[in-house]
DNA sequence: ATTTTCACACTTGTATGGTAGTATGGTAGT
DNA sequence: ACTACCATACTACCATACAAGTGTGAAAAT
């Protein structure tokens, strides 16, 4: 007996949907373009039902901005939820790594060590983009011990809208070696047990995130709400 | 000089899912009910285009779950989604109450204190659906005075589930009295700048929400996951 | 009696035509 | 020169037709 595992074929509308999102958290598409159903279907060369729930998609997660019988734009950056994001992000990353500290499955304390030595390896590489991966990883490995998958997916979801803004650095201000300082520190810290240390690092972790946004609007103020 | 402000007129696409959005969270449609997207248009003498966008809307919420060529599902309760939405709503609105102790506008100040006056007239009344929207006024001001809107509209969009899970036992055992003496208290808290108390009281009042999931669970078998 | 096959009645996915509302640029009237 | 008007070319919204996959039950083969 054999279970037939249904591969998810990739439909169009998620196609043009991922697509397009990538576009948009890149930048390729900035804040303010206007879209359109038929143009962007043209261009898919798919017809407009798949781009327009791509569109409707995309509109309930504050990318883009429908306007009816006026147009799709993609949305302007707006300062508040993006600052909104890292204070949610921050209170609940703190609560997590404090379960952390009083319960962590063995095998999940595995993982951030190889996770760990995979950073160092990609540092030592200088593969920017799989760090980025591996500190994307590290905290998953994290909600995932304390059994909090959906907390972590609500957090990446919020989170779009911050990567949209951190783009607008130029990527490569990243400092790899003291967020691996970090994120092997927290790991002690979870080892040990140690809650208000781990939570204490946590905090200054993802406050390096903070990009100052007052400089960003000002010098892409097209780009902003 | 007139602005004319846009009334966004309903669309049939919003109204159709707003009643199948209440429906699903009054458990009028139980979780596991098939839903076509024909029948529904039939039901509602709509086109399949906006049910079908309700639907796509309504599966991006974790209402429903469609299988493609197979049908469209209203979801299961998933225990883990309703119990990280509790934790997460804990984290988000103590941490949101420090934050008001600290600094808290009059105005806001004042609204909280009307919305007591009003839940006291209404638990007079026993108008419990007033109380319920109180309730939520009262949670919603907290955060509308810290500039934290859109923290609590994830609050709310997270909390459909543990809504629908609610909405299981006898609505009526919510114990008014106490959940006022609690607001009472916390606005108290809020006034006097008392972050700590303020937090510990915010603590017990959402753990009054947890409902013993494991005995919905035996009761109501095929509604969860 | 049991198994296999297959037509058919569903499902959602995609394509396309028509409708109503909106922005715009040119034109006529002042 | 300026304003009011209006044709026109957009837009997203909705309805409908077709395509492709899935499950079921009856009929045929074993």
């Amino acid at each position: 007996m054999k279970i037939t595992l249904r591969p998810q074929p990739v439909s169009t509308r998620d196609a043009v949907y991922l697509q397009l999102r990538d576009q948009i958290l890149k930048l390729e598409l900035p804040p303010g373009t206007p879209l359109s159903e038929n143009e962007t279907s043209l261009l898919f060369q798919v017809s407009r039902t798949p781009v327009r729930e791509s569109f409707l998609r995309l509109a309930q997660e504050g990318l883009v901005q429908v306007l009816p019988q006026r147009g799709t734009f993609v949305s302007l950056i707006d300062t508040e939820l993006v600052e909104e994001g890292r204070f949610m992000r921050e209170q609940l990353e703190k609560s997590v790594i404090r379960l952390a500290c009083e319960q962590f499955p063995e095998e999940a304390l595995a993982s951030l060590e190889l996770n760990l030595l995979q950073q160092e390896a990609s540092m030592m590489k200088q593969d920017d983009k799989h760090m980025f991966e591996l500190d994307e990883a590290f905290h998953g490995i994290i909600f995932e011990g304390c059994r909090k998958m959906n907390t972590w997916s609500v957090i990446q979801q919020m989170n779009v809208h911050l990567n949209r803004s951190r783009m607008l650095r130029l990527a490569d201000d990243h400092n790899w070696q003291n967020l691996f300082e970090q994120h092997r520190r927290m790991a002690e810290a979870i080892k040990s047990g140690e809650a208000d240390l781990a939570e204490q690092l946590m905090k200054e972790h993802l406050s390096l995130n903070i990009t100052d946004q007052a400089v960003l609007k000002e010098k892409y103020p097209s780009y902003y709400k």
